[in-house]
DNA sequence: GATGAATGAGGGTTCATTCAT
DNA sequence: GATGAATGAACCCTCATTCAT
């Protein structure tokens, strides 16, 4: 055990430790002593800190929310040509599912319990406007400049990029089966990287004449 | 308690709830005791049909995936042109979603759990090996007729066809949360459904010029 | 364990089993384990046989309704002459509390909790109609025949009746310990008795003249 | 939090709080934390003036006692007649009980231990000599006066006048529903309050030739 | 005097599974 | 084929108490 006596770290700890275990058993399957186990402390710390599994589970998932938004921000689309914009927002996303497939997983649990904690947060909804905001104006300059075509809804069109690569890598074990195809080799994902951007970047070409 | 002395349905029933139970609760949060309460029988009787919980999750899979490939063979896709076959495909791969969403919670069970499942199925893999080879030759024909662009991966296609409709329908919940917005909706879903054509469609046109 | 294969007799262990926890220990205070233990079963069954702890509790209490109500009837006392019968149920409500202290603190814990549990049954209001019936009758008797005084509410007599032995026994520690003095030696019990008859008896008598 | 850096402010707070709890609660089901919190101080702070949880039910219990042996000094009965000083008792007594239920909860799990906490302490019987000399005065000039029959015990009697409160007003909840019947109205208060006086002070009537 | 952080033991309850009939 | 009874392991959570500051 680990009397750190540094609560923020303690915390961190808890939130790391929590966020592999949901992501690896999902939300029904974490199992409490084993966060505590691999965050270094005590049982009891996490009902301290987090009050139950349900809040700890919500925490989680705002932490990883706020990760990948905030990675998304640094990217600076704002200021790349539409085409550019949106091919490394289709690159960045594909990317970063497969870095970090714990977030598919707990996005899969808060599905599966039809989103009672995400529903309760304040925080996660206040990430998102800034992204959609974001992705309009990438269309509306590509439409303007005629590279795009019109009528694209910015929230529709992030559901698509994003469908794009996490059907492929959040049912990785299915398709890998029923396909009877290796999903995951270097090449494989290059190749499925390489067809997200032509899909996006082909759908959103202006129709011709 | 029925005491249906018809071995033929009350495996179908005991499949039928446990169909209902794994895609509402997940194979981890199902409860053994709901199903058999749910099939009418007793809780031995799953044991005895189905030895664990583990295979009767399986069994459940195996029917759904028969069932969505029986309906797709159903459409007939390949005496129609390519551009209405795959818009076909495109329509009924989205409905079948939107009409069977405990397809979708067993398939991410399945992959929470790595897919151990699936990979002891034999049948599985038979199921759809018809599924790519119908694709391609639509893809083929497409390519031939000049409608479509060349080089596309009947596999990937697939993938992306299922992955527009997927993500949408099984991340609801935390979609309509951070977007704020009713994604099931009438007109939510008719938009989303020509969306996802509009997508498709112009994602395989031939490049101009 | 015991593997007795015989429901009934297993249900009745766990009831006399956690008859004793729960008097001794309290509501709160009963262990669930211990009650399995003593009951030579595994802890699961007690959940199979009573759904939960409060319903276990629930259960005891109305057992221990039952019997005192049982003994008093068998007292017949419809067919003794009036103080002759109203002598024989102090008696007799006093030997009940001292030969079953387990039910005072059966009622000590239901009022702490305010009477949740058996404010959901039907059984125990039920047996308690006779009671009053049959105590009303003695004192109307009584009173045609003279030995008693009129006005007597029947409810309020075996209140009386009861809160004669109760304080008694129920708080015999705090009792001898602030009197100094020992309540439980038989002399003392013996004493107790005659003046819980006395008071009573005398309390009932016509008022002279 | 309230840091008073006021002894005996904190003391207090704390005892009554922990009163409030204690009697709610049980001695079990009593919660440190939740004392502390209506404290308004730490938790650490009990332990810090009470030393645990078992001496601070005793200190709270000690309290009580000495509430109402004031109280019933204070009714100065010594100077009353003999009939009208017990009356006064009575309703005294009653009132007592009425008006305090936590005394009686305190008592109740008091004796559930065992009396285990009250047989440490040294100040509760010195608290009790004064109130059986001054029943026991009572007694005796009435017995004298003729208006009280001779050979009552003081402390028998004083068991008799708490037992016809207590049972009714500890158990209310109990009685009220297996007599089907509110106790708790003005009405019914009354009516008790006249039936207690009624019982005991016919009870001690001279035997009339 | 006062605090937040930490602890280990155990609380009631539920689980998939199997036994005896 | 079918049943009710039984199991042990583990689940999430809470408890009174104490440590370090």
């Amino acid at each position: 055990m680990v009397n750190s006596r540094d609560p923020e770290r303690a915390r961190a700890r808890i939130l790391a430790a929590a966020t592999e275990e949901f992501a690896r058993y999902g939300l029904g399957g974490a199992r409490v002593d084993r966060i505590a186990t691999r965050a270094g402390l005590n049982k009891r710390m996490l009902y301290y800190y987090f009050r139950d599994k349900d809040n700890l589970f919500l925490a989680a998932l705002e932490a990883r929310y706020a990760d990948i938004r905030a990675a998304e921000r640094a990217l600076d689309l704002e200021h790349l040509a539409p085409r550019e914009a949106l091919r490394r927002l289709v690159e960045f996303t594909w990317r970063y599912f497969l870095d970090h497939p714990e977030f598919m997983t707990l996005l899969n649990s808060e599905n599966l319990h039809k989103g009672r904690h995400v529903r309760r947060s304040r925080r996660v909804p206040q990430m998102h406007s800034a992204l959609v905001d974001m992705l309009r104006g990438i269309l509306k300059r590509g439409e303007r400049d005629g590279v795009f075509r019109a009528g694209v809804d910015p929230v529709q069109l992030y559901i698509s990029i994003a469908g794009e690569g996490y059907f492929y890598l959040s049912n990785r074990y299915t398709l890998a089966q029923i396909f009877k195809r290796d999903l995951m080799s270097k090449r494989a994902l290059a190749e499925r990287a390489r067809h997200n951007t032509d899909m996006i970047l082909n759908a959103l070409r202006r129709t011709s004449s």
